[in-house]
DNA sequence: AGAATAGTGTCTTTGAGACACTATACC
DNA sequence: GGTATAGTGTCTCAAAGACACTATTCT
């Protein structure tokens, strides 16, 4: 057996989520106010200790803090990468393996009020919350935001945030707001017919006071579609 | 404290490297022969477990291992994934935090010899390395394949492999060697150029039985330049 | 001059973007 | 018919690929 074996010299290690939805004010991240120390009543990113006993594996884990902190059980979730250092915690070494959540509309309305205590949704401005936050969170949520910018571009991530029946106008909606410019009709009809990672829902139509709209589904909601080419 | 601060209840971490580098036989990666249980005596991919005395961090725990086992000091280092799980080892809830390293041709030279014991370049033939590698290594191996050789689509990824002196044909060829396709002499050119990531080396041309050619470097040798559009 | 590779220019085809048009509902 | 949004067709322009041509060295 090695000196490694000893426990102490292990470093601590957490499984933390940035969980996005769509609010009214666009692109939201869950966060959560820490009850106890270190940084005792900041904001944070939900997250939790491996529990060696519980958890199967990393996915697990992070499936279970979802769980815990939203009630959803199969979002699209990806990891999206581990930070770790001697100073990040107050507490000792730590390792960090971040996990980015998509929740669908349907899911956010669904568990209004059913969230763990002291959970909130707060928009994206610009870089991030307009909050510090507990340990490196800020970057690593600034990470995530990059990751998903970076991915809107080319694939179907924005489908993962609307509610599982939309419309083609809805979802190309979702595409401008995340990416922060307007797309031409033609153009992004075209590209999601080549990408095909939508599927007519057979008869049902959004009725307004106008000519009615197809409802889509996503194929796969538990994985993303990529494009050839970004839009 | 919480039952977590005892350490029998934190997971195993190490830094787990897949080394690359060109051979004549085209790309290849850097296994280690285990000389301990568990996996005795089977190939693996250089690691280690993460030192919380001696290293202040993730990636320089990474380029520790990489030092102690190539000698090279500031390859091209990317972080690829973590995975982690009850079962992958047989010791207990085990993390492992993969590292991408490419090591230049130059450095690769430098070494001949001056590599760790039981160390050993493996061309990749098809989806791996045609050998059953430890733990989940031969997994970890597919994946880092994979980033790779979709960057080499969008990135400057190919030219780390080569010596820090090189001329446009050879680029294409080490190109063409991990895309598995030709590629157009003059979109290749018109590429680069518009990519900006190369600079010619004043004074310095390749000589044989022909016309010379114009030598050129990285601009930034410590990270990848990224394509707008793919090749 | 011939061989070999470096480096550039041109033509054709493809695809994206702009924009206008048609379709179908409610009022 | 008017209005509002769905959905499609067309034209233009720019970029990418195919390919041919010129350039420069050594033998």
């Amino acid at each position: 057996m090695t000196s490694h074996d000893n426990d102490a010299f292990k470093p601590i290690a957490t499984v933390d989520l940035a969980i996005f939805s769509l609010s009214p004010a666009g692109l939201s991240v869950l966060l959560v106010r820490r009850a106890n120390a270190p940084f005792s009543g900041d904001w944070a990113l939900p997250g939790g200790w491996i529990h060696i006993d519980e958890d199967a594996d990393l996915e697990a884990a992070a499936r279970r803090v979802l769980k815990e902190k939203t009630g959803v059980e199969t979002p699209y979730l990806e990891q999206l990468q581990t930070t770790g250092s001697r100073t990040r915690d107050p507490r000792g070494w730590s390792i960090s393996i971040v996990y980015i959540a998509l929740l669908s509309a349907d899911d956010v309305a669904e568990r209004q009020g059913g969230m763990a205590g002291e959970a909130e949704w707060r928009p994206i401005g610009g870089e991030g919350v307009g909050l510090s936050l507990a340990f490196d969170h800020a970057a690593l949520l600034k990470e995530a935001l990059g990751r998903i910018r970076s991915k809107v571009e080319y694939s179907s991530l924005p489908g993962h945030l609307l509610p599982v029946h939309f419309t083609l106008s809805e979802l190309q909606s979702v595409y401008e707001t995340l990416l922060g410019r307007k797309l031409d009709k033609s153009a992004f009809r075209k590209r999601m017919a080549e990408a095909d990672f939508l599927e007519p829902v057979e008869g049902e139509m959004r009725r307004a006071s106008n000519r009615p709209a197809q409802m889509f589904r996503l194929k796969d909601a538990q994985s993303l579609a990529l494009f050839d080419r970004t839009l």
